[in-house]
DNA sequence: GTTGGCTTGTTAAATTTTTAACAGTATTTG
DNA sequence: CAAATACTGTTAAAAATTTAACAAGCCAAC
């Protein structure tokens, strides 16, 4: 019998990855060994992770793909609302993902990009509206934004991230190099490149 | 007296991030407990870490930044050659990465860019050579490329993937949502916005 | 339908990682 | 210069996470 606890953050990550690894598999089945051997982890851990979510639907030829797919929807707490997004910074990688498929079929809506660079707002088209950084208290407040995805200069990362706090953001994805402060009732993703390029680099 | 075992990953990403606020510190000490503060770490697991890679040269009054800095970059295995790197897909994204100043003043140098597309190969401009993605195998050998950022569409990134593999490449960036399955001696870290938007989103 | 081979669910053990505790020491204060 | 304070370095304990082990059950083959 599964607990009702939360979900540790460790399994709630391995349990993301395992939705986009079963998004493209093929066959109706799926065993602990065939996700280990394309993860890497180990096959007790992904039998142990689904017993910690509450599965037990597996049979001796394994787990059936769409059944598995709706339980860990379901554990994680699938949003079932739209999630509105907001992207700060609109350099080439911000601008990057003003038309990119990113979030496009997920629950994620981006509603508003602001940067303090006026010229850059008034250039730039997108599907949704630019402000200037000035305008983001009420933009936010007003579109009910939650999620901010930051992609400015290192050097502004702090003083737009504080910005963002006080207009009520809950959560922020740092695509920059900067180390956030935040109160803790805001979560942080780090999503440096150079970061990772010094993890895979030795 | 530290072990001379290899470090924990955990706390390579962690010194990996000290390293970055450490850049942004303006006064010339810094302490467990405000190292704390900023990233959310306990001061003892701060110590610990620093323990583990051997530092002792912190006083009643905490750590010199310059000090700190030396050791980590040290401990962590600092490289001092430069690492050629490749973009492989021109969609926006991987575009945006063309001029972005991610990798500028690293040790890091984006040497060339593919794309399956090869329009986008002969339109886009930048300041390395662009590719088709035909072309993959010999310019890697030929321009010694060790890493490669993964910018593809899903549905495209495990056959680029495997191409990367079969060309000698021993670490991806993978920007995709995709699982990629590589051998055990190359090197993943995954960077999915959709994923981290997930985390964040609950 | 019985046997043999796989695969799961579950528990317990092993390992890793984090936290607490505190002696020792530099720094600051009076 | 003595006392109080503020940190670190280090160890041991606690907590979290991963791994191994295996009974039980399904499936396929004969």
């Amino acid at each position: 019998m599964s607990a009702i606890v939360e979900l540790p953050e460790v399994t709630r990550k391995r349990m993301l990855i395992l939705q986009n690894l079963l998004q493209g598999w093929q066959s109706e089945k799926i065993t602990s060994v065939q996700i280990s051997e394309i993860t890497g982890w180990k096959d007790s851990l992904i039998r142990h992770d689904l017993w910690l979510l509450g599965y037990n639907k597996g049979v001796s030829n394994g787990y059936r793909k769409d059944d598995l797919q709706e339980a860990i929807s379901l554990a994680l707490g699938f949003e079932s609302e739209e999630v509105n997004c907001c992207i700060v910074g609109l350099n080439r990688l911000g601008a990057a993902l003003l038309d990119d498929t990113t979030t496009e079929g997920s629950v994620f809506k981006i509603k508003a990009g602001f940067d303090s660079n006026v010229n850059r707002v008034e250039i730039l088209r997108s599907t949704f509206p630019l402000y200037p950084a000035t305008e983001m208290s009420w933009v936010i407040k007003k579109e009910n934004i939650r999620l901010a995805i930051l992609t400015v200069a290192d050097k502004d990362a702090q003083s737009m991230c504080d910005r963002l706090v006080k207009a009520g953001i809950t959560g922020i994805v740092n695509m920059t190099n900067s180390v956030l402060r935040v109160p803790e009732n805001v979560k942080i993703e780090n999503l440096s490149i150079l970061n990772s390029l010094k993890i895979i680099s030795n």
